[in-house]
DNA sequence: CAGCTGACAGATTTCAAGTTTTGTCATTCG
DNA sequence: CGAATGACAAAACTTGAAATCTGTCAGCTG
C-alpha cells in the first residue's frame, strides 16, 4: 500500500478507530486483521505490534462501545432528585439506549451482541460500572432514609439482575414487542415498592 | 424394515416418544425424520401423515418436555401457606428444575435450549401456563390481604419478567456461577417487599 | 534503532460437487 | 377403504481441496 503512515504514527487508538469502522462495515464475521490494516494503510504485522491477538482487538472495540454509554449513566446517577427515581433512570437509560440501537440498526446491534458474547472481560467491566452507579445512588438513598437496604451493593446487583430482561442483549429478541416499555414499568413498580422504606408510598404513579 | 407395525398402530404419541428418544440420542442437529421413522420401523412418509413438517414434530417434542414441568408447578401454586411464599416457590421450582437439568446433562439441556429457541408456540404456551399459576396465587393473596396488587395478571408477569435471568434458558451461561441461588434470593427479597402490602414486613428473613 | 514489512507455517474458511434430507403423492397393502 | 410405502424433486447439508487468514519473526527502512 502506498498510503503508508497517513494520519500520524500508528497508535492503539487509531487502530481501534479503524477496527470499529471496519467491523461496522463488514460485520464481525467478515472482518479480518488484514482489512483493518488495509484501512490504515499498514501491514497486518503492524497491527499485531499493538494488539497481541485478534480477540484482544475485538474486545478492545467492544470495550469502547460499552464505555460510550458510561457518561450518560454517570450523569443520571449523579443527578438531582429522589434516589429511587434515579435508580429507575439509570436502569431505564441502560435499557432504552440498547433498545434504540437495536431498533435503529438491528444488523449492527446483532453483530455487537455476538461480539459481546465472547468478550467476557469488557462486559464484566461494564456490568461492574453500572452496578457501581446503582450502588452509589442506593447508598445515598439509604443515608437519606429514602431507600431501605441492609447492603446497597447487594441491592444494586438485585435490581440489575431483576431488569436483565430489559438490558441484556441475550434477550434482545423480546425487545421488538412494542409493550416492552410497559413491561419495564411494571417490573419497576414492584422493585420501587421493594426499595422504598415501609410506610412510604411511591409518588406520582397509581397502582 | 421388517419390524413393521411392532407396538400397535402408529399414533402421534408413539411418534413423539420415538422422536424424543432419537433427539436425546443423536441431538437436534443430527436427528432426521428418517431416523425417527427407523426407530419406529416405518417409512418416513408415515411420520408425515401425523406431523405436517419436521418443525411441527420438534415443536411437539419441546411441548412435551415443557409440560412435564407443569404438575409440580401447579402443585406448588395450589399448595398451603402464605401467598407470597407460594409465589416464591413457583419461581424457585421453575428456576431450580432448569438449573438441575442444565447441570446434570448440559449437553441435553443445550440441545433443548436450542430447540426451544425456534419453538415459539410451545414456549409461549409454557410461559402462559406459568403466568396463570402466578396469577392464581397473587389473586388469592390480594383477596386475603396478603399481597398488594391492582392487577394480579400484570403483577404476575412482572415477577416472571423480573426473574427471567433465573429461568430463561437464554441466560443459562450464568447459571454455572455457584452464587446463582444467592442472586435469586436477593432478587426475591426485593420482589417480596414490593408484593407485601405496606405495613407488613417479610417474616423469617432479616434485611 | 524503533517501527514497520512481508514471507511463512499452521489454522480456519470458502466454495462447488456430491450426498442426504425433506416433503409430496401416485401406488400398494391388508 | 384407510393406512402405509417408496420414488421423486427441491432444499439443505457434507466434504475436501483450494484459498484465505492468523500470528511470528528475520530483516528492511527512514
Amino acid at each position: 500500500m502506498s498510503t503508508s503512515n497517513a494520519g500520524g504514527p500508528l497508535t492503539p487508538e487509531r487502530i481501534l478507530e479503524a477496527a470499529d469502522e471496519t467491523l461496522r462495515r463488514f460485520g464481525p464475521a467478515k472482518t479480518t486483521v488484514v482489512d483493518v490494516a488495509r484501512a490504515l494503510g499498514v501491514s497486518h504485522g503492524s497491527v499485531y505490534r499493538h494488539f497481541p491477538t485478534k480477540a484482544d482487538l475485538r474486545d478492545a472495540v467492544v470495550d469502547r462501545w460499552l464505555q460510550r454509554m458510561h457518561p450518560s449513566l454517570a450523569a443520571v446517577a449523579d443527578g438531582e432528585g429522589a434516589a429511587a427515581e434515579r435508580v429507575r433512570l439509570v436502569l431505564w437509560t441502560l435499557a432504552e439506549t440498547k433498545w434504540t440501537q437495536a431498533r435503529e440498526d438491528p444488523e449492527f446491534f446483532t453483530a455487537f451482541a455476538e461480539l459481546a458474547e465472547d468478550a467476557r472481560t469488557p462486559v464484566v467491566a461494564h456490568v461492574d460500572f453500572v452496578v457501581v452507579q446503582l450502588t452509589k445512588v442506593i447508598a445515598e438513598g439509604v443515608a437519606r432514609g429514602e431507600i431501605a437496604s441492609a447492603d446497597p451493593k447487594t441491592t444494586a446487583l438485585a435490581v440489575f439482575d431483576a431488569t436483565a430482561k430489559f438490558h441484556n442483549p441475550a434477550a434482545r429478541s423480546e425487545w421488538v414487542r412494542p409493550a416492552i416499555d410497559e413491561a419495564f414499568a411494571n417490573v419497576w413498580r414492584l422493585l420501587r415498592d421493594g426499595l422504598l422504606p415501609r410506610g412510604v408510598r411511591g409518588v406520582g404513579e397509581s397502582g
